[in-house]
DNA sequence: ATAGGCTATGACGTAAGGTAAGGGTCAAGA
DNA sequence: TCTTGACCCTTACCTTACGTCATAGCCTAT
């Protein structure tokens, strides 16, 4: 009468081997004899025990829960179904938050990313760009760039016109000085003026070697309902930016 | 500018001091410096790093997890979080299974109840039936009552109505031998006799103080629509047996 | 100097098994 | 009778994300 030996138990019921031992170790389900070997064996009654055990763990039941469950003349089965019930409806709301706020999330990531790259070709022809972006890539790596590109995108349009302005005005300045001597002041001044500028167009740390990770807090609080992002869109021209960054520290190392 | 110790980050965060030391450990979290004493302090950075961690951690991604997206450059967020997203959708679905199972079982098992007191009026009077009824629920608890309905209700029309007619029999007799020796042996069979059906009716434990808890299988199966109740459906007079029950009860407390 | 508050490390426990390690048992074929 | 392969046993460590001690060092105010 007690047919089923641990394997083809586990085999009726779908539950590994091991679960069976658990489940006789903690009392869940003993087999009904065992042989003078130390083999487990099980009946019918076990079996269909066993199918209980299984119906209550498909509902998510704690183990514990389940033996109670089965074993405790005095619980209340129509109450205990209620509560797993609301706990799972609780969990569902959860999941439905959680669910909201990557999708808003990923809008908002997926339009920035978007929208940049697209946006950033803006008059400027678009080999040269990808060239640029290819090779500022190569030197620093494909991660670095993407963080000088969030600092880019920091800055409001305003900003990024007065500082692409005085950057232009700069360099301009700065081939005509070049003419006289290369250490006077005015050209230490230009220089450094430039540098600051490009320092914080790329966060500030392209001088250590590596970015500076920079985190935007506004993309993950935008989920957040209490943050939005402020920052204007500054459509400019990225690449040279880049450019204009990895010369410049290239020019810095070899000095 | 290392200001926080772990208690203050802690307290800022909202999060235990055991977990800033577990994401320390596992090099999720590294404090930005350590006294010589060992003491751990954190730095505006580390709190900043703290809120991202502690982002993805509401969105249930495992700490590994967080680890990789906030350390690997070549990490891509975007489907990550798309991935997430599906498994928590998977996850809902789930959910709305469970529930849906519960629900079944719990109508299943409602109204299995409800029937049953409909049924278990049969040929009584109304008002005394549910008098009966609260009278052993005040007495025994309503789980006790629901408890010894459920093992009637496991025996079949035809042992119910045999176990009834032998009660009858029993009680006349014993009203007739009653005038006699109430100590004689025939009256002390009669009234072992009534005692060992009584306690098999509801369910042979009613002499401990509780009734033993009696799980009827076939009302879990139904949801599984493997399995259907085999038991038949006594409907007989069940006020009668609680009753008597309890008075036999209340005997055997008071000698 | 001592009390009380803060800190450190280490270890154990949780739920529900997975995954070996190391070693018996059993039936069938050679 | 021996061996092989399939099956079985127990023990024990691993997983997640911490909570909860235990023991001990550090720091500061009175």
């Amino acid at each position: 009468m007690d047919n089923y030996s641990v394997k083809k138990l586990s085999a009726l019921a779908g539950v590994s081997v091991r679960t069976l031992h658990l489940y006789d170790k903690m009392g869940l389900l003993k087999p009904s004899v065992r042989t003078e070997a130390g083999y487990r064996l099980y009946g019918e009654k076990e079996l269909l025990r066993l199918q209980q055990v299984l119906f209550y763990r498909e509902l998510d039941f704690p183990l514990k829960e389940i033996q109670i469950i089965l074993d405790d003349p005095a619980f209340d089965l129509v109450l205990a179904l209620e509560e797993h019930k609301k706990a799972l409806l609780a969990r569902k709301e959860r999941i439905n938050t959680l669910v909201g706020t990557i999708e808003k999330t990923l809008v908002t990531l997926k339009n920035k990313t978007m929208l940049r790259v697209e946006d950033l070709y803006d008059g400027i022809p678009r080999e040269k760009i990808e060239a640029y972006r290819t090779e500022a890539m190569t030197k620093w790596g494909k991660q670095t760039v993407m963080e000088v590109e969030d600092t880019l995108r920091s800055f409001s349009k305003e900003e990024m016109e007065l500082m692409k302005k005085e950057l232009n005005e700069l360099t301009e300045r700065l081939s005509t000085l070049m003419t006289g001597d290369p250490a006077s002041t005015e050209v230490q001044a230009c220089i450094a003026r430039r540098y600051q500028i490009i320092l914080r167009l790329t966060g500030g740390k392209i001088e250590m070697g590596k970015l500076e990770y920079f985190r935007k807090l506004g993309e993950l609080y935008v989920a957040d309902n209490r943050y939005t992002p402020v920052n204007g869109l500054p459509s400019m021209e990225l690449a040279l930016f880049i450019k204009e960054a990895t010369d410049h520290y290239v020019k810095m190392q070899s000095q």
